[in-house]
DNA sequence: CGCGGCTTTGATGTTCATCAAGTAAAGTGG
DNA sequence: CCACTTTACTTGATGAACATCAAAGCCGCG
């Protein structure tokens, strides 16, 4: 990942096809003279259940997890954002605190943008308005889709969701490493840390999967697919 | 529940408070000059999975499930809109066909306001854009936040879930009729239709309900409470 | 080097879905 | 309105899916 490159000028910013395609340059000067980059390494906490909601965060870069503690201090993952997902879901708009914590699980760029700059925006400028809600609705509805497909699923589909989620998703590629650990992949999907290792022991075995470590390839893709598809 | 009260002008409209309270008269005779209402009898078929999104959708009266059908021909229920609740979700920004299929479990009276207009208002009215926003935000969050509440307990928990739900957030009586069948009990929580009726039996013998058919008492509202946060 | 967290496998018991079978209730057509 | 059919409800018995417990190896890190 290249890390080196600062984003200086929104106007130039390869995301800046997102929502904010048709803003003017007067628009765009709005958001980029406040907006501010910060890299999070790996491991390194984005924000925390109950903060105060101040921006509007955008991932440009890296891959992030959202996830809530429960009173047994279990973590549960809510969902994995990807680079040109905005991260904290719709309560930025609905809630003056967030509703989950946000750690980095790859080295990320994360934009922040003064949520007053956003809502300013939306009422000013109807169109972006209607783009700005029309991204952040479908990562909305991409998250309770996700979480009806894991939860309508046994083990070995659940699994296959996992693997095939990075595969297609995250990496494009059927050869990747996994960027988090059994432990947060049971949290994920719901399933004990065990039984996860154990499904992966099961597909390798199986001829299904390569394994070493984080190291996964995805041998028969196929055959996964059918496993994800009858649950 | 009084149905024969057709409502007829916006501007009256008890439920204008929601979303619309910033709209000046000339906005709100938008929506009212096209705006249909129309009852659906308990079991009417609202909308289907697939069909063209051409309306915001608001219900103003009654209770609808919105629920997915399966490869395997099960339904599966993702939430219960109450009134004030917009229905639909959040697709109607990010799809061009219904995801979800829509069914009234009570007699309903459901507000169509063309989504054009909606869209409209919105890019012309920016204090009603950042009003609406945060309402339907507010249910697309509430619909994610009750799928984990629910995944992540095990039966008595969800039982116990459901019953509080419609006791608080519906009936607000602790005396309720329950509007779905134990099947559909169960195609709301992620369980048997048998265990269901286990589970409500069980709580039952331990004097924590009384049930006849689908009239249920809450005898001991504590002790259910106390079951839904152990899990 | 040693400690704690992650990983792995096996053994055990719990939770739950499924099957079966019967009763009650609710539609449906004559 | 009644016989008939279907759908909902209920309980028990069985086995499958899964979590939990236990023990040991591994790895990174101070």
């Amino acid at each position: 990942m290249e890390l080196s490159h600062k984003i200086n000028n929104c106007k130039e910013c390869i995301y800046r096809s997102w929502a904010f395609k048709n803003l003017s340059d007067n628009d765009l000067k709005q958001i980029n003279d406040q907006k501010k980059e910060r890299l999070f390494r790996k491991g390194e906490n984005i924000c925390f259940e109950g903060d105060e909601i101040l921006s509007f965060m955008y991932l440009q870069n890296g891959l992030v997890k959202l996830f809530k503690t429960e009173s047994n201090n279990k973590e549960h993952i809510i969902s994995i954002a990807k680079p040109k997902d905005f991260i904290g879901l719709l309560s930025i708009f609905s809630n003056t605190k967030h509703i989950y914590s946000i750690t980095a699980i790859e080295d990320s760029i994360v934009c922040f943008v003064d949520l007053n700059v956003i809502k300013n925006l939306i009422k000013t400028n109807g169109i972006f308005a209607l783009d700005f809600f029309e991204k952040i609705s479908a990562v909305s509805d991409s998250v309770i889709k996700t979480r009806i497909d894991i939860n309508t699923r046994q083990l070995r589909g659940r699994i296959a969701y996992i693997l095939l989620f990075f595969a297609k998703h995250i990496y494009d590629s059927t050869t990747f490493n996994l960027p988090i650990s059994r432990k947060e992949v049971a949290e994920l999907i719901d399933m004990s840390t065990e039984n996860v290792i154990r499904v992966l022991s099961e597909f390798r075995k199986d001829n299904l999967l390569q394994i070493e470590g984080k190291n996964i390839e995805i041998k028969d893709l196929k055959r996964l697919e059918r496993i994800f598809e009858l649950g």
